[in-house]
DNA sequence: ATTTGTATAATTGTATACATTTTTTTCAAA
DNA sequence: TTTGAAAAAAATGTATACAATTATACAAAT
């Protein structure tokens, strides 16, 4: 009998992961075996696979001297995963455009008024997960599954960027973004989904920078660049 | 003292990631721990390390039941991985040309020159060498961290495919193409050099899937699509 | 006071033993 | 002959012991 196991590896992964994204580990802390092991009640062994997932992702980096310590942020490095996003998702979005069916269309409507209303409402929790829940559902639509997973990776480290500079409820025309974008893929037009997915990923990195200036001027926290 | 040591985990990687692109491990084999760790003639520790790290990267995929087998190539990711490559690689030009300096063109010209001489001379090894050294130089060049760590993990992919398919020796047009890379870098022209790339990466593309198509007529080999 | 060398402690790297899960085999009953 | 359950084998998952490396503390020399 086949069954899929939790492995203690994949929890700690998700632990590990969670704590430097949501800033509990901060970039450039060092990060020793026995204290995360003792930390998350598991041995070593599943440990170190757990970091060495981290460290392919560069969520965690391996010093010289075999010392693993917290990724930095910089502002150039999510602006760069911004611009891969751009067209990654691009392409993700016109290639979900054309595969779309009808029951596609309907789900997408139903997270885009999902997100309206959270919008609305001011839910920034439920805004942020129904924004998410839009872009995996176009990524699962496209079949483009490199795509998919090199978003995946990168996604993560500008999640982690969005929360250190306070992202929350500071998004601007996200709803309209959405439907544009749902326009295209209803009209079955790749080119038009993709040029608007293109412009909403743009417009959020717009977003995020002046978030930091507006940090940087008000001189509220510190910020990395 | 702090020296680079040279890890049983990261040399055990570079063999298995060797085996599996040049088709000593084919694809939908099941490699066994206890196998591979008498074949390196290591202990399983380091190996599962390195087996992780390819886990991560999909050279090997974990199966419900835990066994891992190598990863499929489909002709479809091929396509998807250098359609990929064409966005990322295109920045990587743009940037490269911003950021030139008189060395770089100078080194640049040099390797160029040397990609000339071996397809003259039809040395077919040092022709995919220097090909390689100018990717790689542009990469270094642009300073787009991410997108080069991205560009390393999919290229493997990619390579592995072309080795799969015999494509050594069956470029057309290669020596020309990276030219015009060149001569935007030179000029500075950051979009010229981005689309000579971007025409580049499809080409090839191009003549990797007229491979496909000469081997599927003449019936040599079993091309997996 | 600064540097250098050495002993000690701390940390990571590796091997191995054991636990758990999955697969295969065996063998009896239908 | 087929089926199914139980036992055995084989494979992966986890914990731990040990080895090798790196960092620290401190005394001695300059």
């Amino acid at each position: 009998m086949v069954q899929n196991r939790r492995l203690t590896k994949d929890v700690a992964y998700y632990q590990i992961k969670q704590k430097i994204i949501y800033g509990e580990f901060k970039p450039d802390e060092v990060v020793r075996e026995e204290q995360l092991s003792e930390m998350l009640e598991i041995s070593r062994t599943p440990l170190r696979q757990a970091l060495q997932m981290l460290e392919m992702e560069e969520f965690l980096i391996r010093q010289p001297n075999g010392r693993l310590k917290v990724a930095s942020i910089t502002k150039e490095e999510v602006e760069e995963i911004f611009q891969i996003r751009s067209m990654l998702e691009g392409s993700i979005a016109r290639n979900a455009a054309t595969n779309a069916s009808s029951d596609d269309i309907n789900v997408l409507t139903e997270i885009l008024e999902k997100l309206r209303q959270a919008y609305h409402f001011g839910y920034s929790q439920e805004f942020v997960t129904y924004g998410n829940d839009f872009h995996d559902y176009l990524a699962e639509m496209s079949g483009l599954k490199t795509s998919v997973k090199l978003l995946s990776m990168i996604k993560d480290h500008a999640n982690r960027y969005c929360h250190f500079v306070s992202m929350y409820g500071k998004w601007s025309n996200q709803v309209d973004e959405h439907a544009l974008i749902l326009e295209g893929i209803k009209n079955k037009d790749g080119a038009f989904a993709e040029l608007a997915m293109k412009k909403h990923i743009l417009s959020t990195l717009k977003d995020v920078i002046n978030r930091i200036e507006d940090k940087a001027n008000s001189k509220i926290g510190n910020i990395v660049d």
